[in-house]
DNA sequence: TTCAAACTGTACAGATCTGTCTAGTATAGT
DNA sequence: ACTATACTAGACAGATCTGTACAGTTTGAA
């Protein structure tokens, strides 16, 4: 059921059911639960994909570019995956929406942006405290949902130009010089 | 009815069932039905209920408030919402999630991000087309999205900064100076 | 008072979804 | 060859959801 991982990012959680995992994934209802407790562990493991696939790319931008440039990369990074139009969102905030408050997908979703605020301050060589890393939170999270809202790949344009803005600021000191 | 858009936004809308609408609306099913032609339309007249009431607030901020501090209002007004516990992110974020593509609820939101838009350009005091604008929009959906999936409130505090940051990029012009 | 419109509660059709169960089959280790 | 394990297809239970139908009641205006 890993390639199912991509019915639940692309149609959604909820309107996602598991006859048609299943059937994608061409194998029997009994052999998804033997692996599965039940949908809930299913949408916590297709986070745990999506988790493995994001530590990745962060991993790799951080292997190939130095820190100043690694923000820019990866926005550029998904930039090209929205112009791909294989764009729906930010799979966790989506996750946030869809699952309830008490699912074991939460502990992943908290993971994610523990992870993606240590690629932040990393980038720009502050402790994850530092507001600038939560501001880059903020300008992911922003653009991934217009994105999706307004299917308009171009927002990434402006979220780099707008992580750019943060750098400044933080390298040049909260009050600007 | 117009008291069960707070089931939508607290619980989610594929969540919500039609049968917890009424019984918490104190009405018949075929009143309803009388009434809406169907869960779609409920659903697109309970965002327009939300469009309502955010423009209601953003004009309120614009009479109250010089330009200059619109956009610090305005997000001082979610973070008290935040600390109140009523927020569940941004409802028009959250329908594009929930809501199929062809909805008529999606024509809802587009006008709400324009008219989200339209008062970020006339707090900037610039075109609707200049990328402060958007970046202002991601600024506000990053922080919605934010605060609901960590429910952590003083993401606003860094989401005003970040704000802040963005209008003083816009007076000093793109290039710092 | 009369009458039409709109409401109410409830039952129900039809679809869909999660999860279980059965019965039979392939596979792999010993 | 034997056996344990995991697989398959599919039926099925039980719940839930949307939307309709029906019969009776309230309401409000002429």
């Amino acid at each position: 059921m890993d390639a199912a991982s991509t019915l639940f990012y692309r149609d959604g959680i909820n309107a996602t059911g598991i006859d048609r995992v299943i059937a994608r994934a061409g194998v029997a209802k009994a052999s998804l639960y033997n692996n599965f407790a039940g949908k809930d562990e299913l949408v916590a493991a297709y986070l745990e994909r999506r988790l493995a696939r994001v530590t990745r790319l962060l991993d790799e931008v951080e292997a190939a570019h130095p820190a100043s440039r690694r923000v820019d990369a990866f926005l550029a990074h998904l930039e090209r995956a929205a112009q791909r139009g294989t764009l729906r969102g930010c799979a966790f905030a989506n996750a946030v929406v869809e699952v309830a408050a008490d699912s074991p997908a939460r502990a992943v979703i908290d993971r994610f942006y523990q992870r993606l605020e240590r690629f932040f301050a990393d980038a720009l060589g502050v402790d994850v405290r530092e507001p600038g890393v939560r501001q880059l939170v903020i300008c992911y999270d922003g653009a991934m949902a217009i994105a999706a809202a307004l299917r308009d790949p171009s927002v990434f344009t402006t979220a780099r130009a707008l992580a750019d803005t943060v750098a400044d600021a933080v390298v040049r000191g909260p009050r600007g010089e």
